[in-house]
DNA sequence: GAGCACTGC
């Protein structure tokens, strides 16, 4: 029976203009295949280019492109910029005499969708005069490619080999309000290249909250003189619908309870519209959906009309699940998307008009002091609350309920605080060095991160080897270990997996760490998904769990089926078999020996440790763990293969993720020698050790 | 006995 339903009381202050600048129409799908179009006459193409936004600034833009090194384009929701502006300069004649025109993208999705988009308006066979490059998909072509979409990391990439990206006449950064880690990278990066080359023009497409930022960055004029400016704003309007903003009356106590009841009020007291709801994790997501499931079994035994068709949405969702979102429901069904984050930008769901917001975001944050990075429940900021509100308005005029009160809504901050400021930077570092950038402190970020941030991930690239005693990049290990897809630390690893003779062992386990969620657990298998993964544990730990699992996966012939017996990631698997030829064509390129340890776990342990020494812990009396470096309580994570074992004595990990304690994730059994022998530098024993020490002793 | 936002190279 359901029970009654509180009633949530909600009022309307008045209307807000949805839509942060984003775009991504075309993006109703995810994991990279492209959106299939209608075929189109030329003349309806053109039609349709004329009619967008972007369309009546055309001769502007390119005034200000010819005139000013950097144009600042805030251009919203619908506006069409992403895909029209590349057309114009290339119609204006800026990839002329083999020059690029350039234009990146957070996300590989969009990189891929966009270019397709542009191709087809252009009626081209992509990968000809327009293309794409992302990581193991290079649809371009060196000579006939004018219109190279790309992701941020990619372009980042491609400095290594041409620091001043010579090829490129302009270069348009999508999405920059985002603030992604490589975006930032980019941005520093250009703003020093734009020095040297004074024809490089840069368009940065922002939000209207970040556009001054960029602007001020970026105007290299020190005159003072405002006519010597080499930046300028230009605001496209775009073509989004009306969304009314409701806040509680009264502060909401459980936003989870809060979310199902709203669902239901929308059910009964509003028009046709599918539901999104965002929340702040996997957990919460599922438990909205059962409760949900629950009362709508209740509302059709009480006989009403329309049915409620109730579907969780988040990363680790199986790919068959996640696609059932973008399924139309018939009319006589309503749509209730529960997600996280996810829906924010990454994915754009047709049909939403009403959206429920909880106001909260998991987001990563970083503490420079410990090094340690966590996951941390926070609220979200104005930006976000905007860009929810706008999921709503895409097709037709839609309604946000926010489950705050207006007050609450006041107090948030304007902005997300940037990627860059909450991360270990010892990745990031790395490749400046590789980029060479002497003096990383002085680097020209956008936003700085926190020196001490800076400080530990010199002082990790020096204890891995990448850097000398000066902060030079060493010869050839930190040169090397630059060149990988991957944080140092597995940089290192693979790299000395030649030494230990176990490289083909590590490539492995390398490749199958990048994977998230491996082994799936679906809510209501959950006991048989546990049975079938233990058919892969093994006492020394995940590390060579994970290993098991890939070497099982090839025996069996890369089966779906199989996957799906067992309870694994089918996709995820196929993406380590791409990420692990990758990365062995890296080590064949250095010359690392093809060994293998043939069954002899220690030596695939020890390589482990000559990456992983500074993730080390020791069994504490307790029964808990204490790091190594600075003596901070640790956990074994749930999902780790040792939680439910007699505790080793040391242990080595991957990372730890924070909530309700520590937790070690990817945590790997070892011998306390081991990391005298393998870091001596970094654990020496305690008779040389003073009290103030940071380094814990050895004991 | 208890838990994993999201990208990207």
């Amino acid at each position: 029976m359901a029970a009654p339903l509180p009633m949530m009381k909600f009022w309307k202050p008045g209307l807000e203009a949805p839509g942060v600048g984003e775009e991504r129409e075309l993006s109703s799908e995810i994991g990279g295949s492209p959106v299939i179009y209608n075929p189109l006459s030329s003349l309806s193409i053109e039609k349709q280019r004329q009619k967008l936004p972007v369309f009546k600034h055309r001769n502007h833009i390119l005034y200000l492109v010819e005139n000013y090194q950097t144009v600042v384009i805030v251009g919203e929701t619908g506006s069409g910029k992403s895909t029209q502006i590349p057309q114009y300069l290339l119609e204006a004649g800026w990839a002329a005499e083999g020059k690029v025109i350039g234009v990146t993208q957070p996300r590989r999705v969009a990189a891929t969708s966009v270019a397709s988009r542009v191709a087809e308006e252009r009626g081209a066979l992509l990968g000809h005069e327009v293309g794409y490059t992302i990581r193991f998909d290079d649809c371009s072509d060196p000579h006939a490619t004018r219109i190279k979409f790309l992701t941020d990391g990619m372009l980042v990439r491609e400095m290594m080999a041409d620091p001043l990206l010579k090829k490129y006449s302009v270069l348009m950064l999508d999405e920059a309000h985002e603030r992604t880690l490589y975006t930032d990278i980019a941005i520093g990066l250009l703003k020093k290249i734009q020095k040297k080359r004074r024809d490089l023009r840069l368009i940065i497409a922002s939000a209207t909250l970040d556009a001054k930022k960029f602007q001020e960055f970026f105007n290299l004029n020190e005159s003072g003189d405002p006519n010597k400016d080499t930046c300028r704003i230009l605001t496209v309007e775009g073509r989004t619908y009306p969304v009314d903003i409701f806040y509680t009356v009264s502060p909401v106590p459980d936003y989870v309870k809060a979310t199902v009841e709203t669902v239901l009020k929308i059910h009964e007291t509003e028009g046709d519209g599918d539901v999104l709801a965002f929340l702040t994790g996997q957990e919460e997501v599922e438990r909205v959906v059962s409760l949900l499931v629950e009362q709508a079994r209740a509302l059709s035994r009480f006989g009403m009309k329309k049915h409620l068709r109730v579907l969780p949405m988040y990363a680790g969702l199986p790919y068959q699940e996640q696609m059932k979102v973008f399924e139309r429901a018939p009319p006589s069904v309503r749509k209730v998307v529960v997600a996280t984050n996810i829906a924010e930008t990454s994915i754009t769901i047709n049909g939403i008009v009403f959206v429920i917001d909880c106001a909260f975001v998991k987001l990563r944050a970083y503490n420079p002091k410990t090094a340690i990075e966590s996951l941390v429940v926070t609220p979200i900021s104005k930006a976000s609350a905007t860009q929810r509100a706008g999921r709503g308005g895409r097709n037709r005029s839609g309604k946000c309920f926010r489950l705050y009160t207006e007050e609450d809504y006041e107090e948030l901050p304007p902005v997300t605080v940037p990627e860059m400021q909450r991360t270990n930077l010892s990745p990031v570092i790395l490749q400046l060095k590789a980029l060479g950038i002497d003096n990383v402190l002085r680097f020209n970020f956008l936003s700085p991160p926190p020196a001490q941030s800076m400080v530990q991930a010199l002082e990790l690239l020096y204890a891995l080897g990448g850097l000398d005693q000066y902060g030079r990049l060493t010869e050839p290990m930190g040169v090397r270990m630059a060149e990988f897809p991957l944080s140092p630390m597995f940089a290192k690893m693979l790299l000395e997996s030649g030494n230990f003779g176990c490289s083909k062992e590590i490539v492995t386990i390398a490749a199958m760490m990048q994977i998230q969620n491996v082994f799936l657990s679906p809510p209501n298998q959950k006991k048989a998904a546990a049975r079938e993964h233990r058919k892969f544990a093994v006492a020394e730990g995940d590390h060579l769990t994970i290993l098991n699992v890939y070497e099982a996966f090839i025996k069996h012939q890369k089966s779906s089926q199989w996957c799906q017996e067992h309870f694994l990631n089918y996709k995820g698997l196929l993406r380590a078999v791409t990420v692990r030829e990758q990365l062995r064509r890296l080590m064949t390129k250095f010359k690392v020996p093809r060994t293998s340890s043939e069954g002899d776990p220690d030596v695939i342990l020890k390589c482990i440790v000559s990456g992983f020494f500074a993730n080390a812990a020791r069994l504490h009396h307790s029964g808990s763990y204490r790091t190594l470096r600075d003596d901070r309580e640790l956990h074994i994570h749930p999902t780790s293969v040792l939680y439910a074992e007699k505790p080793p004595k040391w242990v080595v990990f991957n990372e730890v993720v924070q909530t309700s304690k520590y937790y070690m994730r990817d945590v790997t059994a070892i011998e306390s020698s081991w990391l005298v022998e393998l870091a001596p530098h970094f654990y020496k024993q305690a008779k040389n050790r003073s009290i103030g020490s940071k380094r814990a002793k050895m004991t």
